[in-house]
RNA sequence: GCCCUGGUAGCUCAGUUGGAUAGAGCAUCCGCCUCCUAAGCGGAGGGUCGCAGGUUCGACUCCUGCUCAGGGCGCCA
């Protein structure tokens, strides 16, 4: 059940006929401890509207409640307060201990698209990468929780120029008998050697150039060498994935090159409709009147260039329509960087116009900021040495190695390198997911790799305190009621019910933070029961015991939703 | 020049359809391990919410102007 849900319906409808037409009651969780659990705000509106005082609005309100489950009282200009009755509270925690969902309400099923990741093949994965993998990753997994059918896209980039070069060193070097194998296992180091020597060397710039024509021009020898390229590098990306505990896998990649056949299609399809496609300066484009560039001059969506070619406009209009018309989406999620925004606005402006986007279908893009270096300047994409990705959760774990070893020297080896890898990943994962999407952050090492305060360990931490309690409690199965007596408890109690809460503000406009935030709220409460609520040590912990284990739950299923995992000890 | 973001404590950031005394973490300082893991808990200091107007009973939140920073603006992706 969703408490807020329940309590803004209660005062929507008590208000609504107060006032004569439809009032919101405005109901939101209390933000001091004084004024209750949760405030109905929307009384002062309501009295502006139908010109009457506010305060005997708000007591008229109350006095129509009959309320079993709380308590209310107006203050100030017209709030009012609600207190959940601690019976109330204590019952719909036992119900939960049944509930799979942990209260939240599954939403009526719908097929999702989600687009994120999307590394660039010719390189290596960089820190550039973490913002969409895990933010995309988290969505897919909060939309799944809520039964939603979710298909993960993973747009990789696998053709254009770029690959001419990468072509032209592969077969320039394996001719000098050196293994491709061992030349692509730092695919960071091959992809600047190629483009160094594509720049200092005009005649292996002239080979590359035309391996760009061959390979479009569907050349057998050039296919092969892509195809053995793109293998070695989404082997590499899988690795990656892995370590990182993302849910991506090999079948999920849909990547540019597989819409090479459709490009002529859309070009095709939007000739035929009237006066969409315009033939500017040679290139095939689209003009709308709200896209304005430079001096207020029509900025077009240029789909075909004059060369012939097609620019990445062309691609993502095509795996618009492969997703809308193939796939049948009815709502897909862009996880791509802020800096696309006119871009992707101007794809989704053609697609409209082309139809290949209904009405009854949503393209949305969630855009997030850059990743800065610590002077403020960006990571470079095209060439110079970037952060990889792999190096940073590598390095991750070895800190996080370090720390258990030090709290923690009594456990195996063995043990002690879960631990690491489980605590590290976590918290590269949380330090990009607890912040705004929007905003561009400053990479720095020390603040992505801390493990005390409001960090992924802090809640790992909780849940192995509550591990703890259960490995010395040796008991089978928890009879008994749950039964709130000090106020830590109450507040906890009704933190854990709020879980619904938390997952139904995170998806209004897919902002991982909100979750974090919860879980961390629910994490410090919990720390602070567990200072002042010793549970073994009661003749009956059964009541404590039960709050921990729904603790212990929601904690779980929280952070796996951020795709972090809990261990037993750490 | 135009468009889009953003500016909140020394640093990193929250702040949910406008609500009561703007909150965390890090850092600094003070307390707490004969007691279920101190990666923890309790407490202290630290703010003209970029600036100036406006709307409102009420503005960090909405509107206008200014300013600063970043991004984008015809054949790279």
């Amino acid at each position: 059940m969703n408490i807020k849900h329940f309590l803004d319906q209660t005062f929507t409808e008590s208000l609504s006929s107060l006032a004569g037409s439809d009032t919101p009651g405005i109901v939101k969780q209390a933000q001091r401890v004084e004024f209750g659990h949760y405030q109905a705000n929307g009384v002062m509106g309501a009295a502006k509207k139908i010109k009457t005082n506010p305060r005997e609005l708000a007591q008229q309100l109350i006095s129509t409640l009959d309320p079993e489950t709380f308590t209310t009282e107006v203050a100030g200009p017209g709030f009012i307060n609600v207190h959940l009755r601690t019976s109330f509270i204590a019952s719909e925690l036992n119900k939960l201990r049944e509930d799979a969902l942990l209260g939240v309400v599954p939403v009526e099923q719908t097929k999702i698209v989600v687009d994120y990741s999307a590394p660039n093949l010719a390189k290596e994965m960089h820190v550039g990468h973490l913002r969409s993998t895990t933010i995309g990753d988290a969505i897919v997994r909060i939309l799944e929780f809520l039964g939603q059918d979710v298909i993960r896209a993973n747009h990789v980039g696998d053709w254009g120029a770029q690959f001419g070069s990468l072509l032209a060193y592969m077969d320039r070097q394996s001719q000098k008998g050196e293994s491709l194998s061992t030349e692509l296992k730092d695919l960071e180091k091959f992809y600047q050697a190629a483009s160094a020597l594509f720049k200092s060397d005009e005649e292996f710039a002239k080979t590359a150039r035309g391996y760009v024509v061959h390979l479009q021009n569907g050349d057998p020898k050039c296919l092969e060498l892509w195809q053995q390229f793109i293998d070695e590098s989404i082997r590499h990306s899988q690795e990656v994935y892995e370590k990182f505990d993302i849910t991506l896998t090999r079948d999920d990649i849909r990547a540019e090159s597989a819409y090479n056949d459709d490009l002529p299609i859309v070009i095709q399809e939007l000739g035929e409709m009237q006066g969409l496609l315009v033939e500017s300066e040679g290139a095939k484009c689209v003009f709308f009147d709200e896209f304005k560039g430079k001096d207020d001059k029509p900025l077009p969506a240029i789909i075909q260039k004059s060369d012939g070619g097609y620019p990445y406009m062309a691609t993502d209009l095509a795996a618009a329509r492969y997703r809308t018309r193939v796939l049948n989406a009815d709502k897909v999620l862009y996880v791509v960087g802020g800096e696309q925004l006119l871009h992707l606005r101007q794809v989704f402006a053609v697609a409209g116009a082309a139809g290949y986007i209904q009405d009854n279908q949503e393209f949305r893009h969630l855009p997030f900021g850059m990743v800065l270096k610590a002077d403020g300047s960006r990571f470079k994409t095209r060439d110079g040495a970037d952060v990889k990705l792999i190096d940073v959760l590598d390095e991750a774990i070895n800190r996080a190695f370090a720390l258990v070893s030090e709290k923690n020297p009594s456990l195996a080896e063995s043990e002690r390198q879960e631990i690491a890898k489980v605590v590290g990943i976590g918290a590269v994962k949380y330090a990009e997911l607890s912040k705004n999407r929007t905003t561009d952050y400053i990479f720095d090492w020390d603040t992505m790799l801390s493990f005390e305060g409001n960090t992924a360990p802090y809640l790992q931490y909780a849940y192995t305190r509550i591990r703890s309690i259960f490995r010395r409690a040796s008991v089978e199965a928890l009879e008994g009621e749950i039964e709130l007596v000090e106020e830590v408890e109450i507040r906890l109690g009704l933190k854990i019910l709020q879980f619904p809460e938390a997952i139904e503000s995170t998806l209004e406009d897919y902002q991982a933070n909100v979750l974090c935030n919860y879980l961390y709220e629910l994490s410090g409460v919990f720390n602070t029961f567990y200072e002042q609520c010793p549970v073994l040590a009661l003749d009956n912990p059964t009541s404590r015991l039960l709050i921990c284990e729904l603790t212990s739950r929601v904690l779980k299923q929280g952070l796996s939703l951020l795709g972090i995992t809990t261990v037993e000890q750490m």
